[in-house]
DNA sequence: CCGACGATGTAGCGTGGCTGCATGGATCCC
DNA sequence: GGGATCCATGCAGCCACGCTACATCGTCGG
């Protein structure tokens, strides 16, 4: 019962193969294919099933999976005691944040980071139901949802960071520029740029224009917010903008919304298991401190 | 961080010295030191400090050790995870009782354990302070302390699983044979025969004679309740002996003390990792309810 | 002061796990 | 429908890690 198999029974589940399991665990596909078969004959159940050309979890390899989440964290704990007794938490911590929530806080991330930590950065902007899996690879992966979307499962801690409103962007020469709010009856019509198929604000646009009974006219689909305000700025189409993190932009005015909570929330995901090293804890809390005086 | 380094940790710990850890771990003083070395340079902290010419963890090493354990308990529920998809519970359990619990639990324990399960019986009598350190070799460690003793500690998992009380053995033809129960008093300037120091009964001993309020006279030290008995038969002193176990005897007579009392406790004691065993448990309940039948 | 005990280094061997390559299915697409 | 592709999996070979055996050093008891 090796943890370093069960660590890699886990990642083939998050990652949905061996072969994307390997990339993570940074192992030849062959290597993680060893490692559950080694570890399906000493426990004497299947762990994994092929389903076409690819595999997945058997019954008792996903309760085994479940149960390795438990003796990572154990482990880490374990790490953990000792650091304890060691100055100051010392160590590489590897955080990735969307495009916006990257531009919002990473630059005032590391200047906050005390001596002897390292603070790797990326910028990982993917779907919806992708941001789970990047923790294999990122201790602290910066996420966002939309208002009442579904959690992000069991798997992962979340720590609620902010919780960012979405206006609507128009240019400066737009027929509503010059009020202070708008409600969604009086965007019936408009152009929409919005972003791409599974990322999180679409289904913030469907919801808005839902309330104001017509089907959104999309135009455009752009994921880089400075990109959507420039071209909201040149007039083609109206956006939803998160009101902190929308990259600025010349030419733009942004309209809190009425009658109609849109809004996403930022979270950060992390493994459970990682949550517990000391180093990840120091440089959450100072994320969580910069939340919290942006936010306020 | 290798959980069997871990599990060395502990070892070393509990059995108090790397000699002894080597011998319950199946392996050489020179792996045991090697594996702890080792640990102890991935933690970057000492873990064992030398003292005399033996050696003590130091707090950090404490700590881990602690930790340790709740590696293992998460380990031993991954396999029982798994264990749980099988048909039926397989596996050797080894199971220790001191002389008379041995008598009167193994014989009807091992026949009632289900089939494909393997139980290992051993008698081990050893002084108080060494029951626990028998979990290392033995998964249910069947022991006895006296009434009020202070607990085993809270490294092991205690299952309570018999109070049983402790009578006076008389002689047939002693002056109190007659009588149906009998009082400290009743007892002053008696020969007792007792057990050898610092095993469980001879406190219950020191606690009836001080309510006798006199020095008790020590004869004779056995602690085989059948050698007690017999010792007693021929008219060579009076015992303290467990109701229930004590091992028959002709010509002896067990009065049941009044006034005070006088009594001790039979518990099973597991580590808690191997409490996670679905064999262990499975013999840990067949215990439990062969006791429940004894005492009722 | 010598003998015994207990922990710790060192050399050498064996085993276990990984890489690289080849194989066998299953899917996609033209 | 058939070739190309992708994915998981066997197999040989190599490397490295951990164990044993033996030697050494420090400490306690007689």
């Amino acid at each position: 019962m090796d943890p370093r198999a069960l660590e890699t029974l886990r990642a083939v589940r998050t990652q949905g193969g061996v072969t994307a399991a390997a990339d993570v665990l940074h192992l030849t596909p062959s290597a993680v294919s060893q490692q559950v078969a080694v570890l399906a004959r000493d426990v004497g159940v299947a762990l994994t099933e092929r389903v076409g050309r690819g595999l997945r979890l058997t019954p008792a390899g996903e309760a085994l999976a479940d149960a390795a989440l438990d003796v990572a964290v154990a482990l880490e704990r374990a790490q953990a005691a000792c650091d304890g007794f060691l100055a100051a938490p010392r160590g590489t911590v590897r955080v990735s944040a969307f495009a916006s929530a990257a531009q919002l806080f990473l630059p005032r991330l590391l200047s906050r980071v005390p001596h002897g930590v390292d603070v790797e950065c990326a910028d990982e902007d993917v779907a919806q139901a992708d941001f789970v899996g990047l923790t294999d690879r990122i201790d602290i992966v910066v996420a966002h949802r939309p208002d009442g979307a579904g959690s992000w499962g069991d798997r992962v801690r979340v720590v609620p960071l902010l919780r960012e409103p979405l206006d609507v962007a128009v240019p400066t020469g737009h027929r509503l520029a010059g009020q202070e709010t708008v409600h969604p009856a009086e965007l019936a019509g408009e152009a929409w740029i919005s972003v791409r198929e599974g990322f999180p604000i679409s289904t913030v646009l469907a919801a808005v224009a839902a309330a104001s009974g017509t089907e959104p006219r999309i135009v455009h689909r752009i994921n880089d917010f400075h990109v959507a305000s420039s071209l909201v700025a040149a007039g083609h189409g109206v956006s939803l903008l998160p009101r902190h993190s929308h990259g600025g932009g010349e030419g733009v005015r942004l309209l809190p919304l009425t009658g109609v909570r849109a809004g996403r929330r930022i979270d950060a995901l992390l493994r459970p298991d990682r949550a517990e090293r000391l180093v990840v804890r120091s440089v959450l809390d100072e994320l969580c401190a910069l939340a919290a005086e942006i936010d306020g």
